[in-house]
DNA sequence: GTCGCCCTTAGAGTGCGCTCGAAGTCAAAC
DNA sequence: GTTTGACTTCGAGCGCACTCTAAGGGCGAC
């Protein structure tokens, strides 16, 4: 599929598809005749889960790292479980921060309309 | 109480607290006789709500916003509402969102243990 | 065949939120 | 009295994650 059907799918733009690729991020997307990439489904599955771990907040050399170590082969399964572990709990963590914080909002918009 | 215990206190850099200050987000804190900041118990009570809205995604701008709607009055009180109100519709829609994400990265996280 | 459009690469530019540096002031320590 | 060190202002610089531009290529529609 083009570029353009890639970044439909996968809500990133043309743009960022083609800065993920040169940083790393995507190895290899398929070529066509002319030149012009070619995603396949397997791409698409690599680019979502890519936008779960940015919009989980991991940041892209730490992406670019996981993406190193999968091609690296099956020997650094161990290191990449580790980094979701690792991230996973930054995630809960952000979660508990947040709930939070949304606790103290709806404490402050309760004053507002006692107020009001 | 001085920029330094400020800074320890708010959790920010003395260099954030005078650049929240020159972009309009403290408003005139005191000075002492040598022109030093000079910060009291409320400058410390409105770094800790700036910090909540931060921390919880609002932007630099809106945030100047609403500090300006402070200092303009009583009178804008429903509007302060109105905005807290629509960004705690935006904080629980992120939870929301991490949540899901959570999930998902623990899916990933048990597929690499069953492999293991 | 040429117009229009989308593609390619490599590098420059942008916006956000700080973060730092330079130049100067002031007060306490020695 | 001079050194030390924290403070002041204000403008420049930085890191991140894109986002866009320039210059050129390829292909289908007319």
């Amino acid at each position: 599929m083009t570029i353009q059907e890639a970044a439909r799918r996968s809500g990133l733009s043309a743009h960022t598809l083609r800065y993920y690729e040169r940083i790393g991020l995507i190895h290899s997307v398929g070529r066509n005749g002319s030149g012009h990439r070619d995603y396949d489904e397997q791409d698409l599955g690599w680019l979502d889960f890519l936008t779960k771990l940015r919009s989980t907040g991991m940041s892209i050399a730490d992406m670019c790292r996981y993406a190193q170590l999968l091609r690296a082969g099956a020997h650094t399964a161990g290191e990449r479980r580790r980094m979701l572990e690792r991230h996973r709990e930054k995630v809960a963590a952000r979660i508990a921060e947040l709930t939070q914080d949304l606790s103290a909002l709806d404490y402050k918009i309760r004053t507002y309309r006692e107020t009001a």
